[in-house]
RNA sequence: UCCCGGGUAGCUCAAUGGUGGAGCAAGAAGCUGUUAACUUCGAGGUUGCCGGUUCGAGCCCGGCCCCGGGAG
């Protein structure tokens, strides 16, 4: 069985609905996985993605490089039961994981200190002084400071393969440089070719260890370019075609699927996917870095994009905004407790009989307890919202109304931006 | 009844006799491979009341009204 399938694309686009196979469970195509930084996701238990119809959890190589030892010997991420922050009982996930490599944490700690992470032309992004990042970048890899305790760490491309392959995860990501949307293109021609040097690094280290914990852990590579074409085609063409071989039996091995990264204006991120997945392999999976916002999912899904991880649901959730198809309610502007989030919602939070006024009530409250049971709830919500429509999009592939049904949903949920 | 302390933004408190500020709450905006239960931003005032001294009073003086503590 391979590692991957393709069950039906989008035709004429470049989208495609498929299923992941790896040795914690499939994962079925487009899908949207969940980010439990630390290793659990903020506020929900296992319980609570099952519920919430998750596949699949996405850590972080640098945040859990420290317990990494630890994680291998509970024998792997998938088993392991982490010292949680949040309140909630330990419990292991059990199900396939993918972790990032410390490659974001190169920008979010380097030159994106202290800024965020956005999609619009007009905020004017600049970048944090050198002397004032907690990351710089070298040909060898990148000196980290911790942003918690202040401990030095360096990590490349050969420390990220042994972290995340003692952390286990079913998917790895190639240890890169995501470069920040201030950046020239000067700088991101240096950056993209110093992420496909460790890219092969990446490789020979991670074949090296692939098996360790028992069972078959698979690479990405990630594509970087920022938003010029000919980066863009030419490294996906690199990373495409790269091989290594084998330390065992020395036969040539290439990537097992790829990430796209990168910050993106939103206006450019189609064509962005588009130069990329055109060049790319066919029959290997593509996870699109840090994305989610519905119209982001739609077109990383007609252009060839697999499997999404972001932040937003949880965290959106967390600061009161509540997802639903008539677009983004703020919960401080609503206080009727007879109010559902959204009528015939699926998510655990409405079937409990939640409502947008309780909800706030418990946010607003003083009590911790109850603020921590207000993330439980608002961010199961939002994760089954963003999962919910992932996996509408999947079934309308499979049936060949892609279009009708991105039609149908941009249209309902932007009415009113 | 007397003695002491206090009364300033919704709350807790600042402010040499010289343009009344902060924290929290409330309100709004933001958040996209988590430094994020976070960040940013406005708004909010007859300084208990009445009078006096002074060029100028939240501050000093007198009276009154509340609140807390103590004594009887």
């Amino acid at each position: 069985m391979s590692f991957f399938e393709i069950e039906k694309s989008i035709p004429g686009s470049l989208g495609r609905a498929g299923v992941i196979h790896t040795a914690h469970g499939d994962i079925k195509t487009p899908a949207f996985i969940s980010v439990g930084t630390h290793g659990y996701v903020r506020f929900l238990s296992a319980d609570d993605l099952n519920a919430a119809g998750a596949q699949a959890m996405l850590s972080n190589g640098y945040h859990l490089r420290r317990e990494a030892p630890e994680i291998a010997a509970q024998d792997g991420l998938a088993n392991w039961c982490p010292d949680r922050q949040d309140g909630l009982p330990n419990s292991p996930w059990q199900k396939p994981t993918i972790t990032d490599s410390g490659g974001f944490q190169v920008m979010s700690l380097g030159s994106g200190l202290g800024k965020v992470v956005s999609m619009e032309k007009e905020r004017g992004v600049t970048n944090t002084a050198h002397k004032e990042r907690l990351a710089h970048v070298s040909e060898k890899g990148v000196d980290f400071t911790d942003p918690f305790d202040g401990q030095p760490d360096f990590i490349g491309p050969e420390e990220s393969m042994r972290i995340q392959c003692q952390i286990g995860s079913d998917i790895h990501m190639a240890f890169d440089e995501l470069t920040s949307l201030a950046d020239t293109y000067e700088y991101n021609i240096e950056a993209m070719a110093r992420t496909e040097r460790w890219a092969e690094r990446s490789l020979r280290e991670h074949l090296k260890h692939r098996d360790d914990l028992g069972y078959r852990q698979h690479l990405y590579g990630v594509l970087q370019g920022g938003r010029w074409e000919d980066l863009r085609r030419s490294t996906a063409k690199t990373l495409g075609a790269m091989t290594v071989p084998d330390p065992a039996t020395g036969a040539p091995t290439e990537f097992d699927g790829f990430g796209l990264g990168g910050a993106f204006l939103k206006e450019d991120l189609g064509e962005i996917l588009r130069w990329c997945n055109e060049e790319l392999p066919v029959d290997k999976p593509r996870h699109l870095l840090g994305l989610s916002h519905p119209d982001d999912i739609f077109i990383g899904a007609e252009m060839g994009a697999d499997t999404f991880d972001c932040v937003a649901p949880t965290r959106e959730a967390r600061h009161g905004k509540i997802y639903t198809h008539d677009g983004n309610l703020n919960l401080r502007q609503f206080t009727d407790v007879e109010k559902p989030l959204e009528p015939g919602c699926d998510c655990p939070t409405c079937q409990a009989g939640w409502t947008l006024g309780s909800l706030r009530a418990l946010w607003r409250s003083g009590d911790p307890k109850k603020k921590a049971q207000y993330y439980r709830l608002a961010s199961a919500h939002n994760l089954r919202f963003i999962i919910r429509l992932t996996e509408e999009i999947r079934q309308s592939i499979l049936e060949d109304r892609f279009f009708d049904f991105r039609n149908s949903f941009l249209r309902r949920y932007y009415k009113n931006a």
